[in-house]
Parts: structure tokens; sequence; C-alpha cells
DNA sequence: CCGTTGACGTCGG
DNA sequence: ACCGACGCCAACG
């Protein structure tokens, strides 16, 4: 009958762990969920999922861009009111409050999942 | 099966 | 730094 929504599944149970007061981004728990370039298709489910207990607004696009949302006043306040700074559509020091934290050898600095290359091989 | 739809990402200008 | 163009892909009809 229907699609598996295998991939639904997994990106919300992606979604659910991202902690109070973080933010992650839809390439990343597009790789995460284990297809590095379906981040749009993680928008697309974002969009139309109803599951609750899905903090959804923790889910912000690259750079720290703050991406979209049914409402976008009630996604800039949810995230206000777990300390986080949102303004010029950005998160402010995106790169401190990111989640999943990728430690990287000998850097004093905390990095977020790599962005894609378009051209590998 | 094929076309459309986007809460996206990257690169070039 | 800011766009615009283009690529990408799961879900749905």
């Amino acid at each position: 009958l229907g699609a598996d929504r295998t991939f639904e599944r997994r990106v919300l149970s992606i979604v659910k762990r991202v902690p109070v007061g973080r933010v992650t981004t839809y390439g990343a728990v597009a790789t995460l969920a284990g297809r590095p370039r379906a981040a749009r298709a993680v928008g697309n489910i974002m969009k139309h999922a109803r599951e609750g207990g899905v903090p959804y607004h923790r889910v912000i696009a690259a750079g720290g861009r703050i991406g979209g949302y049914s409402n976008p006043a009630i996604k800039r306040a949810l995230l206000a009111a777990e300390g986080l700074t949102v303004s010029g559509g950005r998160v402010r020091g995106f790169r401190d409050v990111c989640w999943p934290e990728t430690n990287r050898r000998g850097s004093a600095r905390r990095d977020c999942v790599a962005p894609l290359r378009r051209d590998r091989r």
C-alpha cells in the first residue's frame, strides 16, 4: 500500500534527540538518517509531520539560517525561549549550539556535521 | 512509472 | 555578504 516511510520515521526519531537549547540542520538530519543529499526531503517531512514530542523548531537551515516553519514568529520565539539568540534570520553563535557535535582532533573549536561537496570522486 | 512539490544545500557572480 | 541558478530527493497522485 503506502510508501515505506522508513526515512520519515528515522528522521523523526533523530529530531527527537536534539537537546533543549541546541539546534541541528535539515542537512545534518539527512546525513544522520543515511541520506546525506536528502536535506530538501527532510524539509518536506518536517512540513507535513504531525507526530507529537518532536522539536521541529530545533531543525534549522545550513550556516545557522533560521529556515522554514508554519509560523516563523513562533519558531523564533520557541528558540528564544530556550536561550538562543535569533536575529537577522540567523541563530547567533550557531557553531556553539549545533547538534550533534563532531570532535575535530586538534581543534579547540566545536564543529558540526561537515557540509557536502558537490563533486566527489 | 513519471511529474510535481518543496520548512534545503552549494557554488558562482 | 548577499543573491540567483541549479542539483538533489522522499512523498504523493
